[in-house]
DNA sequence: TTAACACTGAAGTATTTACTTAACTATTGC
DNA sequence: GCAATAGTTAAGTAAATACTTCAGTGTTAA
């Protein structure tokens, strides 16, 4: 379920807001509570909740209520996944060239 | 100017929707012209050329014209800063985890 | 020289996004 | 109980996004 691609599809989604990417830096420090991430950021707690949610959903944050607080944090897991989709595609570009150098060199010794 | 919070910005943005993606997926494999990028994917040759410079400001992508094809191919330098604000995170939330760990283990030991 | 090719730009449109305000619910502390 | 606290929901709006079509430009090959 990880590398489902609409899964993958709202993670990347998510992360392209600067108020969410924000709200993950936020919590990359540890928990939080919805006012202490709304704390620094310019906009109505209700605004933060909507990216709140997006984050959920998108499966970047996982978050639990008790009494009237709702506690965020961080599912490292989900962050790894879209690490990994562009390492991979970085790894085989960078790979793509060492092959080329490769052949280059072997083609030069040919001469 | 890797470390731009405009040019984070541009980048996360780009990968956010799943047609830019599916083209730098592509590009992961080798260099590609416009109509190569077009061919797989359902929406006209000026969609994707929309995409494609969006790619192109977002520093992900790196384009050349000779003659009358432009050769699109991937720039790592670019996939790669992405990947650490990524990593950056998860890896700030682990380390936090692990001290938590080491700080309950010591506490056990001091009852 | 002309026809096909590869791409580009402008303009328009439908949808999605990122908010806002306002009214509301559930908890907690006095 | 009552007020303050913490969060939630709905509805509306302005701007951004992801396209479309169409009318181009420059390049190549016959």
């Amino acid at each position: 379920m990880l590398h489902d691609p609409a899964q993958l599809d709202r993670m990347f989604q998510a992360l392209a807001d600067p108020a969410r990417r924000q709200m993950v830096d936020r919590l990359s420090r540890g928990p939080a509570s919805v006012s202490q991430l709304a704390e620094p950021l310019a906009m109505s707690l209700s605004a933060v909740i909507q990216h709140l949610n997006l984050l959920e959903a998108s499966g970047l944050v996982r978050t639990q209520k008790l009494g009237r607080v709702r506690t965020c944090q961080i599912e490292p897991t989900a962050l790894r996944a879209a690490e990994r989709w562009i390492n991979e595609r970085r790894l085989a570009w960078e790979r793509r060239l060492d092959r080329l150098g490769d052949f280059l060199a072997e083609t030069r010794d040919e001469t």
